[in-house]
DNA sequence: GCCGTTTTCGGCCCGACTGTTTTCAGTCG
């Protein structure tokens, strides 16, 4: 699957023509890498079956583009790229991952010091040679060095949203071997952890010298590490390690149980067996005898041991075995269990789809109700709508409702941005025509905590404002959460009826899993929204689904599993 | 380079913040 590594060089396409300070091209490179991303087919295959003028309608992809995706097919480069690179050749992924280090300054750090990678920044800021630039100071060096660090404590982990295409592309090609008869990812892949390290995949197979060939023939295998009968393990192009195991038959459930993990939630299980005189490892549950009582699955040794069997999304010792034991693990949420998505950002700001496009995707995929939540005004980058747009967009919905009556309901709603001060950029009067009102920070990221908190509570205390979304800003791998005490929002949540959201997003997932377990401890009320910028990103919807699992919430505690006339009348704050 | 509830050509990319400056360039959303 090469739709990761085509958007990674559109997006270098975009930094190079930022980095010559060419308008509006970058953008344009930006918008279709995102919806290549985001693509959930086989971009080749993709091209392949539609051709130029189909891949045109992918959102942000014009002829030039297309004709770059179609020579990126064939040669495996753009050649406009290559001659960028030559002119100036520097990591420019890497360098402008680091935050606040954007195209230009890598080329000034280039054009000055000679600065081409990571290692070449870090030295030069501390031999403290960027201070002396023009334009630069002690203080950038040590933001630079700060970005850096963060960086690299987040750098080795992949963001699973964004790896789930290939490793699921992975499993079937795996599974589409004759002697294959059982192929399972465990690992925190299968715990549905918000990033992963690495795949470990287990298999079951009558001929492990024959899979074992298959996997390392799997195309996108780069290197090979070490392949032998009972495992081998290869590095895929995209950087990510893969590990495959041949397991017998009879004890496929303790290892995948074992290579499941958590490793602390291993510990607490092998203890339990301890206790009662057993054993348990990778090969099955034995008896003080020594005989295997227990291993074919994962559900017998969870039985055995007098637990309730747990979703893996659960294991990381945060409780779920004491629960498990009393037979009281939650019913957790179901996957595809939502009937909305309540942030969906349109093409009246930065979304790349209209909200027809957005209505017919959803139907599509069988959801009943969207709100549409474009930006406001004071995020004037995304061309945030004023009052009166938002007017001209609420009476363009009411129209659009009557057109798709009885396939999906279009709910009138607005992702507001929270000023400074805690005050919102829209009035209450226009706020209280929507049907669903999310408010959120943009801007001032580095308040001092308590400034932050109070900020965030004023803006919850607004009796227009039903939901929180991504209450924590952060960016995953890239940027930290902003300074907020969270218990105390998440009381106040509880205080003022404000809905906290589950932004699906891979790189967002905010709310993270601890904060939602606190949330449903509480009884604040959730939603889970794919904060859609492109009909192809409500597949996103899953993952914050496996977001809430991993946060003990059941369908209950998601006000969004209810149906659209349910959903509005439980609104906790809503006045009617 | 893309796109069309104003347009097939002319808009789009604005505003706040930061760190550096003393008027501004670069970054971010």
């Amino acid at each position: 699957m090469k739709n990761q590594e085509l958007a990674r060089l559109l997006r270098m396409m975009a930094a190079y023509l930022e980095m010559k300070g060419i308008p509006f091209k970058p953008q344009a490179y930006e918008k279709a890498a995102y919806s290549i991303e985001a693509l959930d087919e086989d971009i080749e295959e993709f091209a392949k079956k539609v051709g130029k003028e189909g891949l045109k309608n992918l959102p942000g992809v014009g002829e030039s583009i297309a004709e770059k995706i179609i020579e990126y097919l064939k040669t495996g480069k753009i050649r406009e790229l290559e001659e960028l690179k030559k002119e100036v050749p520097v990591d420019i992924e890497t360098l402008t991952s680091i935050e606040g280090v954007g195209p230009k300054t890598v080329y000034k750090l280039y054009k000055a010091l000679g600065i081409k990678t990571l290692e070449d920044l870090e030295k030069a800021c501390r031999e403290h040679k960027i201070r002396r630039l023009p334009g630069f100071g002690p203080q950038s060096e040590e933001k630079i060095l700060k970005g850096i660090e963060f960086f690299k404590k987040g750098g080795g982990r992949f963001i699973l949203g964004f790896i789930i295409p290939v490793v699921e592309k992975l499993v079937d090609y795996l599974k589409s071997h004759p002697s294959a008869k059982k192929v399972v990812p465990a690992g925190s892949y299968r715990r549905r952890k918000e990033t992963v390290g690495d795949i470990d995949i287990l298999a079951i197979s009558e001929n492990p010298e024959e899979i074992m060939e298959h996997f390392v023939n799997f195309p996108e295998v780069e290197h090979i590490y070490a392949k032998g009968p009972a495992k081998t393990m290869v590095r895929l192009k995209i950087g990510l390690d893969v590990d495959l195991r041949v397991v017998e038959e009879d004890s496929f459930g303790a290892a995948l149980a074992y290579f499941t993990g958590s490793k602390d939630h291993n510990i607490q299980m092998r203890e339990i067996a301890l206790k009662k005189g057993w054993k348990l490892n990778e090969y099955g549950l034995f008896d003080e005898k020594g005989k295997k009582i227990a291993g074919k699955t994962e559900e017998e040794i969870y039985e055995k041991l007098g637990l309730e069997w747990i979703p893996p999304e659960l294991r990381e010792n945060q409780g779920e075995i004491q629960l498990a034991l009393q037979k009281k693990l939650p019913k957790l949420i179901e996957y595809g269990s939502l009937k909305g998505d309540l942030q969906v950002q349109t093409n009246w700001t930065d979304g790349g789809n209209s909200i027809e496009e957005m209505a017919e995707e959803a139907i599509k995929i069988g959801l009943k109700y969207i709100c549409i939540t474009d930006h406001t005004k004071s995020l004037a980058v995304t061309g945030g709508l004023d009052e009166d747009k938002l007017l001209k967009q609420m009476e363009y919905i009411d129209n659009l409702n009557k057109k798709y009556k009885g396939k999906i309901r279009i709910l009138k709603g607005a992702e507001v941005n929270i000023q400074k001060d805690g005050s919102l950029d829209i009035s209450n009067e226009i706020l209280a025509k929507l049907d669903f009102v999310g408010a959120a920070i943009h801007t001032h990221f580095n308040l001092p905590k308590s400034a932050q908190t109070e900020r965030l509570i004023k803006a919850m205390k607004n009796p227009f404002v039903d939901c929180i979304f991504h209450p924590t800003g952060r960016i995953i791998n890239k940027r930290p959460p902003y300074e907020i005490d969270i218990d105390k929002v998440i009381e106040e949540a509880k205080k003022t009826n404000t809905i906290l959201e589950i932004d699906a997003y891979p790189d967002r997932l905010d709310l993270k899993d601890e904060h939602i377990k606190k949330c449903v401890e509480k009884g604040v009320k959730l939603v889970i929204d794919s904060d859609a910028h492109s009909f192809l990103h409500y597949q996103f919807l899953d993952l914050g689904v496996a977001q809430a699992r991993r946060g003990f919430a059941t369908e209950k505690d998601i006000l969004n599993t209810l149906d659209v006339d349910e959903f509005l009348k439980s609104l906790p704050k809503r006045r009617k």
